[in-house]
DNA sequence: CGCACGCTTTGATTTACATCAACTATCTAA
DNA sequence: TTAGATAGTTGATGTAAATCAAAGCGTGCG
């Protein structure tokens, strides 16, 4: 078991206790992983591939909250309810903890407490920051947004980060930035003419001027 | 020290001792109670009044993440810088905490750990549901989905929920909302149109038509 | 009282993005 | 090889909300 994201600073006999109630799971691309709405049985931890979590409106209008990778972590929730589903992007293999089981380790380590609370608040802290995004920025703000984004969460996993790699379609990221795909794909082809990012075959995208970029993500 | 947020749950002595390291402060409306970038020094847990919680863009537009009333709290951070802004809409009296004495205060009680952790459950929730407001919400939808909201809260602060009192004028709810104050406004008026809600003196606003309001906050 | 200032509302116009509609490329299955 | 999916791109048009502009309208103050 590497370093993974809820076993961050935890010592040998916390980590083992953690392992022994894992349970290790391969999922195919495009499966849901639970509902909203569903009890919350379980707890993830992403070990390989991309997960998407999203809300759905009524009229099937879409909102995807957050991409998850390779050491993310997923299944928090306030009453006994999924308030989000999970779905697959790619093939992925996760962690499953019984909630029940981590509950009770959690009382008996506060340092795997402490680790959770830590991991909502970053969550939390993204969550905002993707609210300035959804609120109050254009486009092409969005799209920038978002490349640097992946290329920060692909460093901290100790990928490279350029060219980024995008595992998810145009609807996905339409989704996930209060867009529709057309807007997405003029708004890349856009960036690509101007000589910001170049499309390389594989759902990749080569970040060619790194300041603009930047820039352009703030506004500035 | 009525049942605050952060005291649920807590029994006597723990009472006392986050009373110990509290601090009472009343703070003039349109104040600064920390900016983003500062220190984080403080928790804070609002006892009366309204607060609101934003981040800027480097051009100054803004969004709004959150607005605060009695008996929320806030300063959680994933850093030791706050990530947003935090000013008063009216007056308001706020508890403060010292964070390193809270730290130390979450070693010793474990229930206090779990009481925070749980709130930023909550919050995190709370943000979810915005993303989806946000990306895809019609202004009409966002409008109905904020009277919704707004009365909840009231309710769980003891109040009663219609007409439903807004403390913050028509620029904050149009960048809570993602929206400009003239559509917020004519939004309003639309409603009210309609016959669904009433414009009543001293900002409040009746709910007319309770189910009209909650069918159209989900867009049905 | 009346004037000025800040907020809200209302109206006219513009625009960024959505919607509707082809068209292209890639893949696979027969 | 071709027919049929499926995802992405590009083009034409529509529209919800933004922007620009000007009144109302309380509220406080000289």
């Amino acid at each position: 078991m590497r370093p993974l994201t809820v076993c961050g600073a935890l010592d040998e006999e916390e980590i083992c206790r953690l392992a022994e109630i894992a349970q290790t799971q391969r999922i195919e691309p495009t499966h849901t992983v639970f509902a909203e709405g569903d009890p919350t049985t379980s707890l993830f931890n992403v070990t390989a591939g991309t997960v998407k979590l999203y809300k759905l409106l009524p009229d099937g209008r879409r909102q995807i909250t957050g991409f998850l990778f390779s050491g993310d972590f997923m299944g928090l929730s306030v009453g006994d309810r999924y308030a989000y589903s999970a779905e697959t992007v790619t093939q992925t293999t996760m962690c499953r903890f019984s909630r029940r089981k981590m509950d009770q380790l959690m009382e008996e380590f506060p340092k795997l407490q402490r680790r959770l609370f830590s991991l909502a608040s970053t969550e939390l802290a993204a969550a905002q920051d993707q609210m300035l995004l959804l609120g109050r920025k254009t486009a092409r703000e969005k799209i920038a947004s978002f490349l640097i984004m992946l290329a920060q969460k692909a460093v901290r996993r100790g990928q490279k980060d350029n060219p980024v790699h995008l595992p998810m379609g145009r609807a996905d990221i339409a989704d996930y930035l209060g867009l529709t795909t057309e807007t997405v794909s003029r708004t890349f082809t856009q960036l690509k003419s101007i000589g910001i990012i170049r499309l390389i075959e594989g759902n990749r995208i080569e970040i060619v001027d790194r300041e603009s970029i930047h820039d352009m993500a703030e506004g500035a």
